[in-house]
DNA sequence: TGCGTATATAATCATATCGTTATATAATCA
DNA sequence: TGATTATATAACGATATGATTATATACGCA
C-alpha cells in the first residue's frame, strides 16, 4: 500500500507566494496547456521584457518551469516533475483556462510557432 | 443545471499571497478544525502578540476569518461563507493537520478553553 | 475602583519585492 | 561580418511586508 510523503507547510508556503502574483499565476495557467515563449508573455501582459524574464525566473528557481531554446526563442514549460507538481495543478485546476489571451494574440499574428 | 461562476485569477492571487506566508498558512489550517485564541496561537508560533494581531488582521480584512470574543478572549474562527471558501479549503486539505501543535500546548496547559 | 491579562493599533525600521533602465549574451539573417 | 531580434542579468529605486516597541482599549477580578 503507497502512501504519499505529507507536504511539509513551510515549502508550500514559499509555493503558494510565488503563485501570489497575478502575473505568474497567469502564466502558470497558461503554461499548464501551453509551452510559452518570452515574447508571447510580454505582449499578452503588456510588461517589459526584464519585469517577464524575471518572474520566469522565479518560477525557474523554485522548480516549476523549464526552459528549452528553439532558434531565436526561449519557451518555457510546466515541470510536472516537481516534487509538490501535483498540490500546484491542483491549486491551476480551480482557474479558468486563460487560452484566449493567446488566441488573441494569434489574431494580431503575435504567436510564436516554431514547430 | 447549476454553474458555479468562474473564479478570478486576479483575486485569488491575492488570497494566495495572503496564504503564501508559514504563519498564516498554519493558522488557517489549525482554524480549519478549531477555534484558536490570539495567545494560544502567540505561544505555537512562540512570535510576539502584535506580530500574531497583524497577521490575524490581515486574514480577516480578506474576509477568511472572523472574531467572537468569549469572555477575556478573542476567538478566531474560519469563514466558510466566503465567496472562495471552497478554494481554500482545498489548498489547506492538501497539509497535514497541525493538531499536535494544540495538544502540544494542552501538555503544557496552555489551552484556552472556556466553554 | 484599581490592577492584571488579552488584544488591537500606531509608529517605526529592516528587508523583500517588483518594476525600470542599462547592458550583456546568443541566435538569425542580410 | 555586422545588424537585428530574443532573452538574461545587474544596478537601482519605489513600495510592500513583517517584525518590534510603545501605547490604547476592553474585560475580569479583588
Amino acid at each position: 500500500m503507497e502512501t504519499k510523503p505529507a507536504m511539509d507547510i513551510q515549502k508550500s508556503a514559499l509555493l503558494l507566494k510565488l503563485l501570489g502574483d497575478k502575473t505568474r499565476l497567469t502564466m502558470m495557467k497558461l503554461l499548464q496547456s501551453h509551452e510559452c515563449c518570452v515574447c508571447e508573455f510580454t505582449a499578452i501582459f503588456e510588461a517589459s521584457q526584464p519585469a517577464i524574464s524575471q518572474h520566469l525566473r522565479k518560477l525557474k528557481d523554485a522548480g516549476l518551469v523549464q526552459e528549452t531554446r528553439r532558434g531565436q526563442w526561449i519557451f518555457y514549460s510546466i515541470r510536472r516533475d516537481h516534487e509538490y507538481a501535483p498540490f500546484v495543478e491542483d491549486v491551476l485546476n480551480h482557474f479558468p483556462d486563460q487560452n484566449e489571451r493567446l488566441t488573441n494574440l494569434e489574431k494580431q499574428g503575435l504567436r510564436i510557432s516554431c514547430e
